[in-house]
RNA sequence: GGAGAAAUACCCAAGUCCGGCUGAAGGGAUCGGUCUUGAAAACCGACAGGGCGUGUGAGCGCCGCGGGGGUUCGAAUCCCUCUUUCUCCGCCA
């Protein structure tokens, strides 16, 4: 949620600033609204001023034993006087209310306009893999390793998922393991949260009301709940309707959690295998901190990310994502890409963002500064990482001619030892 | 799933039967002070927050006793509804 003061203060440059991501939005409606709203409210209040003033007379007057017709003829007079406002200021605000939920958050001065064409490389881990021989794809090596069945998954499911077997599983929780004691050792909290959310929880992340066709809703639940879309749509509202003491700040979060994605129609051809399903595993880190740490707090989370990549071995790009291109809730993002030999693509491991006060904001998530006075927090979120779609990464850039697969030496220890994946018989 | 009980401020807790002098007793925690070499204890003092409207401002007003609605001149208190927590029973990993 934007800063209602500062779209009613310069519409223009909020505006503006919107465009940039290729949201266009006219506010002359909506000053009109706030102000009709303000016009309302004043008259409202002024009666009941008036006849808490008359009731609290009447308290008096029956204590002393005197006369209360006249004050009932005084409080009849006034007493409806207002119903009609009530009414119009009721939908007034849920209009405005409506209106502002749908507003995406402003992209940060430095972000460049326009869409995904116009993000930016700004840093490069290792150089592209070079492979003297035929390379397979992960669907390939994942099959002939043992490692995924696709074809039993469709049968007990359906299309987009996959099953980890054997030496797959056991890779796959290897990634999840080494990620979640790096993150201790970082002094960040581990929480295991729950995987079925409320509508508010989507609304505070920024998920509703614009995108609820994109995740799983269950049926038959009153009130309805859905599958979480990732774990930072939950650590995200663990401080709803709360205010923060300032020493409590900055609070550092991670979580392993599954991703449900509808994905609805996004589905590319090259995105075989487990580069898009249903159903992703992610670790997922998470940062309250005052307005003046967000920006730190987003490099340190950058730099955490990285680190996980690079101890891996990995080759990837980090990319600034142009505004158009940042999610709807942040106001900055960089995404981690790793490479895909196979397709000769990056995609994205992880995506660090900046949420500022949006959705702290949409969730009356706040703290109390020095001076003892109100603000609200920034979120930041960042991966860390989806494992599920760095496995193919991992059996694509480290495959070797006899088509087995080097185990990234981070994650031996997590393997029982095991350095090579091999055909198993 | 069935049957009960409850939700009051940072925490505990009174008030709810019998609606008005209750924006809410009391205790704890916290903060400030006295005392002390320092600390503890004791004592004294402060301590309802938050949202919204209005005003340059001190302030004033509206809404706030889990959420939403209703009855009433007036609701923490009466009614409806939802959510959550606890206890018991059933079922189950």
């Amino acid at each position: 949620m934007l800063d209602i003061e500062m779209i009613m203060h310069d519409p223009e440059y909020v505006k503006k600033a919107l465009l940039k991501r290729g949201f266009e939005v006219d506010f002359k409606g909506f000053i009109e609204l706030r102000e009709k709203r303000n016009e309302l409210i004043k008259r409202i209040e002024e009666v009941r001023a008036l006849r808490n003033k008359l009731s609290k007379s009447v308290g008096e007057y029956k204590r002393e034993k005197k006369d209360t017709t006249e004050l009932f003829l005084e409080i009849e007079k006034i007493k409806n006087s207002v119903d009609q406002d009530e009414v119009s200021l009721e939908k007034i605000e849920n209009e405005i209310n409506e209106f502002l939920l749908k507003l995406p958050n402003l992209p940060d001065e430095d972000l460049l306009s326009g869409e995904k064409e116009n993000n930016v490389v700004v840093s490069v881990n290792k150089d592209q893999p070079e492979f003297d021989f035929e390379i397979k794809d992960h669907v390939e090596l994942a099959t002939s390793l043992g490692l995924i069945d696709y074809e039993r998954a469709a049968k007990i499911s359906g299309r987009g998922t996959w099953i980890y077997t054997n030496l797959g599983a056991r890779l796959e929780w290897a990634l999840l393991n080494f990620f979640i004691d790096e993150h201790l050792k970082d002094g960040y909290e581990f929480l295991l949260v729950p995987h079925l959310l409320n509508y508010e929880s989507g609304q505070t992340a920024g998920q509703f009301p614009k995108f609820k066709d994109d995740v799983f809703w269950l049926e038959g639940e009153s009130p309805r709940k859905f599958l979480l879309p990732t774990a930072e749509t939950a650590l995200v509202n663990i401080h709803r309707n709360e205010i923060l003491d300032l020493k409590a700040l900055p609070r550092k979060y991670f979580s392993y959690s599954p991703c449900y994605r509808r994905e609805a129609g996004s589905y590319r051809s090259e995105e075989r295998g487990m580069i898009r399903g249903y159903q992703f595993n992610k670790v997922e880190m998470v940062q309250y901190t005052t307005p003046d740490d967000s920006d730190d707090a987003f490099l340190e989370l950058m730099v955490k990310a990285e680190t996980l990549m690079k101890k891996l071995g990995l080759h990837y790009q980090v990319s600034k994502l142009a505004a158009g291109d940042v999610s709807f809730a942040m106001a900055r993002t960089f995404d981690i890409e790793v490479w895909l030999p196979s397709i000769k693509i990056y995609k994205e491991v992880s995506s660090v963002s900046n949420s500022r006060s949006f959705q702290a904001r949409r969730g009356m998530i706040r703290y109390r500064n020095e001076e003892g006075k109100v603000d609200y927090v920034h979120t930041l979120n960042g991966s860390g990482l989806a494992t599920s779609r760095l496995l193919p990464a991992i059996l694509e850039q480290f495959q070797t001619v006899e088509g087995n697969v080097i185990v990234p030496e981070v994650l031996v220890p997590y393997m029982g030892g095991i350095k090579v994946l091999t055909k198993v018989k």
